[in-house]
DNA sequence: CACGAGACCTGTTCGC
DNA sequence: TGCGAACAGGTCTCGT
């Protein structure tokens, strides 16, 4: 399920806490309940319980598709994959379906990490460059120049949308705002990545920003009971719609499997070519 | 190196 | 109506 914005706000919702919960940070942990095991990556459970005990929540950041969880000895890190979810509960409540990680704390409050297909990981490191060493660039990172970008994209003899989709060629895109960047910025998803010029490399830079942001800006983009909170969903361009008219030129919008992905394109817009 | 297919999982929607 | 196939915001590993 969630990508760059998607992670950002609930980040930024665990942070500052609101309609009536509590901010994360300074709840300290009292338990760690596993209901499937093969969702803790790192260190073996018992030693997670363990460890996590007694420890305080300091700060909530993003990395990627990662959320980090920053905690007085050491780093919490989420990644929810396909259907993974957080919740702030209250410890009276009977536990949902599909939680897998429960963190109770001292204060009657518990996070609950719910992931329908199990997909999702939690690391719990003294050191989360175990874990995030091999990201690429944060796209939204005004660090990385146009510059950079080109010279990036022409590292690589690679089909454009997987290529973007990779996470050690740039943190935060997934399936639903890459086909979203890529209509923005007219290129083809199956355009080569050495034969992107430099005008088309900036407006691809320029198109993956003002997307993230737009999704960042309506609280990330929930779709079927995944998600929750975000209406980005509302203003895609071309993810999902699959035969509905192109905003641009009013083209159908056609779906191809790339990566075995689902690929929405506008056959018009986006040509292949330099 | 680039790419496709199969795994890992559960649930919903589609098509006949 | 029923039932299997297809599909879903991700990533890893293997074979070509």
């Amino acid at each position: 399920m969630p990508e760059l914005p998607e992670v950002e706000t609930i980040s930024h919702i665990l942070n500052q806490g609101g309609e009536g919960i509590p901010p994360l940070p300074g709840q300290v942990v009292d338990q760690a309940v596993v209901l499937w095991e093969r969702t803790i990556a790192m260190p073996d459970v018992a030693r997670f319980k363990e460890s996590i005990r007694g420890q305080k929540i300091e700060h909530l950041s993003r990395r990627g598709k990662f959320l980090i969880i920053q905690l007085t000895q050491e780093t919490l890190l989420f990644h929810l994959r396909m259907s993974g979810d957080l919740l702030v509960e209250r410890q009276e409540q009977a536990f949902a379906p599909h939680h897998r990680l429960v963190l109770e704390f001292t204060s009657g409050w518990r996070l609950a990490f719910n992931d329908t297909r199990k997909f999702g990981r939690v690391w719990l490191t003294a050191d989360p460059q175990e874990v995030l060493a091999g990201l690429g660039p944060e796209p939204l990172d005004r660090g990385l120049s146009s510059a950079e970008f080109f010279r990036r994209l022409h590292s690589h003899s690679r089909q454009l949308k997987p290529l973007l989709m990779d996470q050690t060629f740039l943190a935060g895109l997934g399936n639903i705002y890459t086909d979203e960047a890529l209509h923005l910025a007219r290129l083809h998803p199956l355009s080569l990545s050495d034969k992107i010029n430099e005008e088309q490399s900036s407006r691809l830079l320029a198109s993956i920003r003002q997307v993230l942001e737009a999704g960042i800006q309506r609280n990330g983009t929930s779709i079927d009971w995944v998600y929750r909170g975000g209406d980005y969903q509302n203003y895609l361009r071309v993810y999902g719609r699959t035969g509905e008219a192109c905003p641009v030129c009013g083209t159908p919008i056609e779906r191809i499997v790339l990566g075995q992905r689902s690929t929405h394109f506008c056959p018009v817009c986006q040509v292949i070519r330099a």
